[in-house]
DNA sequence: GCAGGGTGCTTGACATGCCAAGCAAAAGAT
DNA sequence: ATCTTTTGCTTGGCATGTCAAGCACCCTGC
C-alpha cells in the first residue's frame, strides 16, 4: 500500500504563509498590536506571531477567534487557509447551504424544504 | 482581569460531539466504513473514529479532507463545528436571499418555496 | 544619561492532534 | 465449526499546537 509520497508539504507551507500573511495584514489594517489582538482572542501573543509568520497551522478554535476579533468573516479566512477551495461550487449550493444552516427551521422542515427544492431543480433540468 | 473560569469547556465538548455525530451520520449515509473513509482522506481510521465520537478536535486539514471525501460543502461542516458562528450576520435573511438569487429556479418556484418557508417560520413562531 | 512602556520575537515545557500496531466481535464463506 | 474478512475501537508514542516567561529593540519623557 504505497504511501503517496507527500505533495502536500510544499503546498501546505505556502498556505500557512499566505494565511499568516493575510492575518497579519488584517491585523495591521485594524491597527492592532499582537498583544491587543492577543487580549481580544485569548490567544497568546507569541503564538499569534508564529501563526502570522506561517510557523504553525492554527487550530479551528484559534482561527475562529482571530476571524471574530478582526471582523473578518470566517469564510474568507478559511478561503485564505485553502479550506473552501474554490467558491466554484458555492454558487449552486448557496440555497442548500442556507437552508441547512437556517436556525429557525426544525430538522424535519429542513428536509422537507430541501426535498421540494431538489425536485424543482430536477424538474428544470429535465425540461431544459 | 479575572480570567473567566472556563465556560468554553462544556460548550466545546458539545460542539465536538455534534460535529462528530454529524460526520458519522454523513459517512453512514454515504455507506462508507471507517477504513474506506480513511483511505479517501488519508487520515487514520482510529483517529476518524475518535473524531466522530467527539474525543478530539480535528485540525483544519483533517476537517477539509473529510468534507471533500463526504461531498459535504466545507461550510456546512464548519457550521456544525461552530465555526461559522452562525450565519447570524447574514442571518435570518440568508435563506430568503439565497432562494431569491437562485438562478436555477423559475419565478413561480421561487414564490412557492418562499411561501412554504415563510409558513414554517410563522408556525414555529406561534409554537414557541 | 536611564526609566518605563510599547513593539515583535525566542525558547523551553505542557497539552493535544494524529498514527501504527494490535484487539474483540460480527458477518459470511468454506 | 473454523477460517477469513470487515467492522469499530484501544493504546502507546511521536509530532505539533499552544502558552508562560523572558529577551532585544524602539520610543517618549524625565
Amino acid at each position: 500500500m504505497q504511501y503517496t509520497e507527500e505533495p502536500t508539504n510544499a503546498v501546505e507551507d505556502d498556505r500557512r504563509q499566505m494565511l499568516g500573511g493575510f492575518i497579519r495584514a488584517q491585523r495591521q489594517i485594524a491597527n492592532l498590536s499582537l498583544r491587543q489582538l492577543s487580549a481580544m482572542t485569548e490567544i497568546s501573543n507569541p503564538y499569534l506571531s508564529q501563526v502570522e509568520r506561517g510557523l504553525h497551522e492554527p487550530s479551528i478554535r484559534v482561527l475562529k477567534s482571530i476571524a471574530d476579533a478582526l471582523n473578518v468573516s470566517a469564510e474568507i479566512l478559511f478561503e485564505q487557509a485553502g479550506l473552501i477551495s474554490g467558491t466554484e461550487k458555492l454558487g449552486d449550493e448557496a440555497t442548500e447551504s442556507a437552508v441547512r444552516a437556517d436556525q429557525r427551521l426544525t430538522e424535519a422542515q429542513r428536509h422537507a424544504l430541501l426535498a421540494v427544492y431538489r425536485s424543482y431543480i430536477e424538474t428544470n433540468r429535465k425540461e431544459s
